[in-house]
DNA sequence: ATGACGGGCCGAGCCCGA
């Protein structure tokens, strides 16, 4: 089962790059952010039309989620308060489309996009860092359910120096201070892994380069999107890739989509070698 | 060098992103 993660920074501007890599990848479940669409004029016929379901959360310019899915999904939530119908701070942040969440073959799938901060001088930094607060309540009243977790999206956070092209210079400042890597932390907790550092330990492995500066030709990057799984998912997961392709296109996204293979439903070893036994006759 | 680029928007400079 393959989920994936894209910032696609307007979903009709990339609409023909975002049909092309559905074709070429066939995901089961596509989480992106960054739609820049209010709900009516949401291009959703030229995917429903390509075999797709698609449910979207979004606002005018800004913002925006949505899911791309060749399964019907269930249980669809919207905003932070479909979790927190009585936290008052998560009413506020509706103005902000940026969470929307799903069941798929019975995994809770939270798709976000968190805000920025553009400085840590900025309200717009308090901001991020409420919002995280904000998360962790969220995903404490998911838990209740005891569904498998999936969260993903543009977390707009470096957590460690080998994710970023140059921590000396970049650690402390936006997407690397230490408040917003605390709030993430707290987040994740002890239940949720970022798959992509099962499979690759390295650095140099980048999900976001900058249009300005040259950012893309100089390969300075960073990996700010993540997929974050709960145990008993990541002990079922075949495989996470960036595909950094998508951001050599002509008219890219500055994001490339960050992709997991889970073998799931989870399928025993015996079921594998009675399927290979029937193939052969 | 947080300027550079790119997207959206009552339409051409300005806000915003990360």
């Amino acid at each position: 089962m393959l989920i994936a993660t894209w910032n696609v920074n307007s979903v009709r501007t990339r609409l023909p790059q975002l049909k092309e890599w559905l074709e070429e990848v066939q995901p089961d479940l596509l989480c992106i952010q960054e739609t820049k669409v209010a709900d009516p004029f949401f291009p959703r016929e030229e995917l429903v039309e390509n075999g797709y379901q698609v449910y979207f959360y979004g606002q005018k310019s800004y913002n925006g989620v949505a899911l791309i899915s060749r399964h019907p999904l269930r249980d669809v939530r919207y905003g932070m308060k479909a979790e927190l119908p009585k936290d008052s701070k998560a009413n506020d942040f509706e103005d902000q489309k940026r969470i929307i969440s799903a069941l798929v073959n019975g995994i809770r799938v939270v798709n976000i996009y968190v805000p920025n901060g553009s400085s840590l001088k900025s309200e717009k930094y308090t901001y991020k860092l409420e919002w995280l607060e904000c998360l962790d309540r969220y995903l404490k009243a998911q838990k209740t359910r005891d569904e498998p977790l999936c969260i993903l999206g543009d977390f707009n956070i470096a957590l460690e120096s080998r994710d970023i092209h140059n921590p000396e210079r970049l650690t402390g400042g936006i997407m690397a201070s230490s408040k917003e890597r605390e709030a993430l932390k707290k987040v994740l907790g002890e239940r949720l892994q970022d798959v992509f550092r099962i499979f690759e330990s390295e650095s140099q492995h980048w999900s976001w380069w900058d249009y300005r500066s040259g950012g893309w030709e100089r390969n300075r990057g960073w990996r700010i999107d993540h997929i974050y799984l709960c145990e008993e998912l990541l002990q079922n997961a075949k495989s996470c890739e960036i595909h950094k392709k998508m951001r050599g296109n002509i008219q890219p996204s500055d994001h490339a989509p960050v992709v997991v293979d889970i073998n799931w439903p989870p399928i025993e070893m015996d079921e594998f070698e009675e399927i290979d036994l029937f193939s052969q006759y």
